[in-house]
DNA sequence: ATAAATTTTTAGTCAAGACTAAAAATATTT
DNA sequence: AAATATTTTTAGTCTTGACTAAAAATTTAT
């Protein structure tokens, strides 16, 4: 079975909701992710279904098969190995690689993906610090919070972010956050949410919004 | 000015019909090309023509603009530098890499493509002994002429195949010729053409169809 | 120079994937 | 339990790129 290229950013669309929020996902929670219109998602869903790549029942959101999910995986795999591909090979910077991942991840070769898997040497990690996963869809789950759970005082490695648009990823260069980095949280503001971190023996203070997109191992 | 994948693809076509063919290329042609009818042919040459990449009058063919020339081998440029990229580092053979080069070769991305070049130390020919442009669209053109083209008790090297279908690689392979080889014309049939050839001190017989499609340096 | 054959274009359809506007179903208030 | 608000679906339209069948133009043959 064949999937388009619009089926397979809708697969991909589905499984990330479905890795949030446990529960079936809502048209209208597509239709904003995909920036399309909800009408949109009704006809392809539809489709989807056809093909049993979902479950689907009207007016009750949907939920992936296990078919489903395997060709997310695969999708996602194809995406994050092209990101590290970019990455090492080709100079690119991590908030480079996205736009051109999102065109490589719809490639369709089973050689082509698994021999660059091997180039790359079965890394585990793509640049943002998500896992990847193997041929078979498997992936190792680390363990990681949000830099805005942290109390005061504790100290923690930066491992991930949770938004890779080149805008954030450029505001984390600019303040020398990077995958590994040691960040310690100084103090937190009850009034705005926003954290003051030490950092390479720098103080700074990050927003809410900056401290809920960071992923933090302690 | 952005190009479909369909569009680049009718580009790419009319420029290879151009460099064989030096007149205007017929609707037909262009049909049988792209395994399409000559009717879908002459509605994607008025859309070509008003993004102005090429002329058309009606009934007449057509022939590229210096816009066209120019994307068509900015498509060629990449598809040539991703085979290299299959073969030197995916370990692909050259009979594998056309079908995933034709989906890479339309991946959008000016630093992707500069940087794969320069990654793979800006190589001047494909696997196939074609010839790779450069950023600017320069290719050094080399001397070659067809096999069958020789007389009797010449000399030459491979240096390029005209047909790069994977069904015509492996019978190259299973020959043992490759780019490179030597090959000596021992004698000529004029019956129906077949070429009686030395490689590597064996003498073997092809027939006139293979000898049309190897080129020759001599 | 006509007739016949071929090529090219036009006209009308179709499928995929998106859209708008309106209707239907479900959820939330009061 | 209605009334209101929100979400989802339907119905109908649009664009892209292809198709078939038929008409028009051009070539080739007699």
């Amino acid at each position: 079975m064949m999937f388009t290229l619009s089926e397979e950013n809708y697969l991909k669309a589905i499984f990330h909701l479905q890795t949030v929020s446990g529960k079936g996902i809502s048209t209208n929670a597509i239709a904003k992710k995909l920036e399309t219109k909800a009408s949109s998602v009704t006809d392809m869903i539809k489709k989807l279904a056809d093909k049993e790549v979902l479950t689907y029942i009207k007016y009750q959101g949907v939920s992936l098969t296990d078919l489903g999910r395997k060709i997310a995986l695969g999708v996602i795999r194809k995406h994050r190995l092209w990101e590290v591909f970019l990455v090492e090979k080709l100079n690119f910077s991590w908030d480079e690689v996205h736009d051109v991942a999102e065109q490589l991840e719809h490639i369709k070769s089973t050689k082509l993906i698994n021999e660059l898997d091997a180039f790359l040497e079965f890394p585990k990690m793509d640049p943002h610090g998500d896992p990847i996963p193997d041929k078979e869809g498997k992936f190792q789950k680390i363990e990681k919070k949000l830099l805005s759970t942290l109390k005061e005082n504790q100290l923690g490695v930066c491992v991930g972010v949770n938004d890779s648009s080149s805008e954030f990823l450029k505001y984390l260069d600019r303040y020398q956050i990077s995958l590994g980095q040691k960040i310690r949280v100084v103090s937190k503001e009850s009034f705005d949410g926003s954290v003051t971190i030490l950092i390479n023996n720098k103080e700074m203070s990050i927003s809410q919004k900056i401290a809920n997109n960071i992923y933090i191992q302690s």
